[in-house]
DNA sequence: CGAGGTCTTGAAGACGATCAACAAACGTGG
DNA sequence: CCACGTTTGTTGATCGTCTTCAAGACCTCG
């Protein structure tokens, strides 16, 4: 059941047959989420975190003014608030944006984890920072990037992280949620972001039509979006 | 000499002697930085992790176009790299925004603790969890609020970090950067920054001087930011 | 087939960026 | 301790980008 999050993990370093049964075994349940629904409510304290297997999902958090600011993108092998174990308040709010399969993981079990098994304890606490490597990243697109380069930078991550866990194809992959959810992740409006996928389909960089990008050239859409992999740790080394 | 860690980490949960101990002996050696000095490289290999002992730094990425975007600032008992323990490769620099004093950890003894001592360690994860919370706050900064309310918001949040280890007055702190720095963390323009500082004094909620942050009122200041210090994880409670 | 959601487009307006110039503060060396 | 030069802060004016508002087209699904 756990395929995912192994090929998450063995992409960064390698995982033994103890540790793969480990993580199979820390599985408590399944859980199925429709669209929109909350799978972890912010101001909540989990006792349990959840992985996601199937879907596509995103962190968020809501301003007082109603605006909304997604933080994340979680997909297949993403632990959407793995740190919920150690800082125990949510102080955000999960959403499935599609159909959901998750695996919930206790926090005692991951408790027992941290005190039997370092190495995978270290290979989780990665994929934690991981997540904080792509914040810093996204920090940039909204803080420095024009609209854009942020949809086109986000189109490349995406690619990148779908391949690991085998949801893409040579040069197109499924995005199946809307553009204000786009929008809500980049800091732009609806209609940013409608404005930015013309510029990308009129560069001939890339589309997004009926859920689906198409990415017509990854080098100059890379360049264009001033990606560098590196944030998304995709080399395998001892950790 | 670890004393400032030792603040942050017993603010969230309680700090055995033993493990006071462990962290006091973990430093291999301490560094002297001057102003504008990268303490850590973009791309380095780092095989020791640096705290902040004294000084204000920052983590930041260069853009291709010459823009800069600060992606966190660091006080003491900050860890600023912490995370290359495990993502080995630096994907951004860390300057010292003022002269700063450094404690260097070696990732040899890192890993040695995480086979040793898991509270510890589940102690040091907590502290690039909040790294990554605070970076989702930013987010929203970047993402959704005004250009004061994100001035506000980073000396709200400034005055509640600095007060944990020790670096407040009652109503103001010290902030020794200049506006231009500011605004590269917010992703402002320096006359933005300088107008959002107006729209804070003339609103008498706080002032910025001379590198003093004075807060007229904490609980305007807060409700004008939107802030809400959960994601600051102040509260002390078993990790 | 109808209804709700999503996408697209245009127009207007707000906000922040940029440019440019000057003032103030700071630091350094004489 | 002062003079000077550099850095930082402040202000006004202009420009461009993104937001907002609004309306219509398209699509999907019951």
């Amino acid at each position: 059941m756990m395929e995912v999050l192994s090929a998450f993990l063995s992409r960064r370093d390698d995982l033994g047959e103890e540790e793969r049964n480990q993580l199979e075994q820390a599985v408590s349940r399944v859980r199925e989420f429709a669209v929109d629904q909350d799978i972890v409510v912010e101001g909540s304290r989990p006792t349990e975190s959840c992985l996601v297997l199937e879907g596509f999902t995103a962190r968020y958090k809501l301003l007082g003014d109603g605006k909304r600011q997604l933080t994340a993108f979680h997909i297949p092998g993403d632990f959407v608030d793995l740190h919920s174990f150690l800082l125990k308040t949510m102080e955000h709010g999960v959403v499935a944006l599609t159909p959901t399969r998750i695996a919930v993981v206790p926090h005692a079990t991951l408790e027992r984890l941290t005190r039997q098994f370092p190495h995978l304890t270290r290979l989780l606490w990665l994929s934690t920072l991981i997540d904080g490597s792509i914040h810093r990243e996204w920090l940039v697109s909204i803080g420095r990037r024009s609209g854009a380069a942020r949809i086109a930078h986000v189109f490349c991550e995406l690619f990148l992280r779908l391949q690991v866990v085998g949801r893409t194809k040579p040069n197109s992959f499924r995005l199946p949620i809307t553009q204000a959810e786009l929008g809500d992740a980049l800091g732009m409006s609806v209609v940013s972001v409608n404005r930015g996928l013309q510029e990308l389909r009129d560069a001939n960089l890339a589309t997004w039509r009926g859920s689906v990008v198409t990415i017509a050239d990854l080098q100059r859409l890379e360049e264009f979006a001033d990606f560098d992999p590196r944030y998304l740790n995709l080399e395998r080394e001892p950790r």
